[in-house]
DNA sequence: GTCTATATTGCGATAGAC
DNA sequence: GTCTATCGCAATATAGAC
């Protein structure tokens, strides 16, 4: 994201807090996600990005802090690409759906999201209130978009769903089914854009018709 | 746990050597799943089950191969208690996919599945064929136990689905949801037997029928 | 046991914003 | 000029390796 500190650290413009605050964590998120929490360490960041470690220390307070920064940082970014509920989601659930689903699967199927969230599973035990953050700002922002456009078809008359968030989390789930998990585990390389269509038409398939013959 | 002990034809003094296996591996599974892997030593272990390190070496490699002996055993066992394709699947094909769910959500909120859910997403980068064998023996053995049976019900015209192994992937997936993902990141209790029914009931109901409007 | 790595803190000096 | 954030360096603490 924000420039390398280019041949020297330029000594006649200073850094905005700001700016140092995001170099920071750029460079935390680079190693934390490649090399992990315990093989990470401050003056590891620091060297990346120029200046004192105590630049880390009164920004964020301390290296779990840093951690817990990265990972809500990454999720509320990730996130950022579902579309919203929108006009046309109104007149085309399916297609509205796809998109989404489409949306979804892009971001399950990224190397920095797989990375984190295998991040996220090991490190959540040692630190309390990581969980939460990472699912408010990630996996929870995808339910309860998703929830909420379920709950307007609900209330058109198009769709039959009785719990929306429910519903949400199942559909949600089906996206990140046994093939996501091949990736989190490093058994497979993340689906590709192809692979990732055909699945996305199956699961709306499945979601709004399911497989029982009429 | 495994093979009871008790019949066995044990001199005085001495364990059957397979008995001793399925006591060493029952006392690493304890430690394992609570500790984590860095934190369980093989100090620990013996103390538990008596005898020597030598054993545990002459029996597994080291330690690592015990974690995996461990991992491999856990993921059989909980896999034991998914119900095998019978003959009344032919007649309820809803009765038997809530069967069949029931079995699954059971096993996925158990707490042992749940902590060695956690430990192999951690340890999977470290130990190469670690996730493999976990795959085989746990979420694959669910994936294709389900799969034959969409293949059946596909081929006596009651499903249509057309490829059974993915449709099984997804249906596993809702099972596997958030609500799931909050239990392995400790940020709530596992399911409850009424919420399990619960949420069975709709993922079979989605599954089968869909959610849209006809 | 020693020893190394690394998280954390203390504090005077300094550079830029105002 | 003052003021604040940052820097640079050093000291402390501690956990883990050997």
């Amino acid at each position: 994201m924000a420039l390398p500190s280019d041949p020297a650290p330029a000594k006649r413009t200073r850094r905005s807090p700001d700016a140092l605050r995001t170099q920071i964590l750029d460079a935390a998120s680079e190693l934390f996600l490649r090399e992990g929490y315990a093989n990470t360490s401050i003056d590891a960041v620091i060297e990346r990005v120029g200046g004192s470690k105590r630049a880390i220390y009164s920004h964020f307070g301390g290296k779990e802090d840093l951690f817990a920064a990265m990972v809500a940082g990454l999720s509320e970014q990730a996130l950022e690409a579902i579309p919203e509920a929108n006009e046309r989601a109104e007149e085309d659930v399916r297609a509205s759906l796809v998109d989404f689903a489409r949306a979804i699967m892009r971001i399950l199927m990224d190397p920095r999201t797989i990375a984190l969230y295998r991040l996220v599973v090991s490190e959540s035990g040692r630190m309390p209130g990581l969980a939460e953050s990472f699912l408010r700002y990630g996996p929870g922002r995808a339910t309860s978009g998703l929830t909420r456009l379920l709950e307007r078809w609900a209330n058109s008359g198009l769709l039959d769903v009785h719990d929306p968030k429910q519903a949400a989390e199942h559909f949600i789930g089906m996206l990140r089914d046994d093939s996501h998990l091949e990736v989190v585990l490093g058994v497979r390389k993340p689906l590709g854009e192809r692979a990732q269509r055909s699945r996305v038409e199956r699961v709306v398939h499945i979601f709004l018709d399911g497989v029982a013959v009429k």
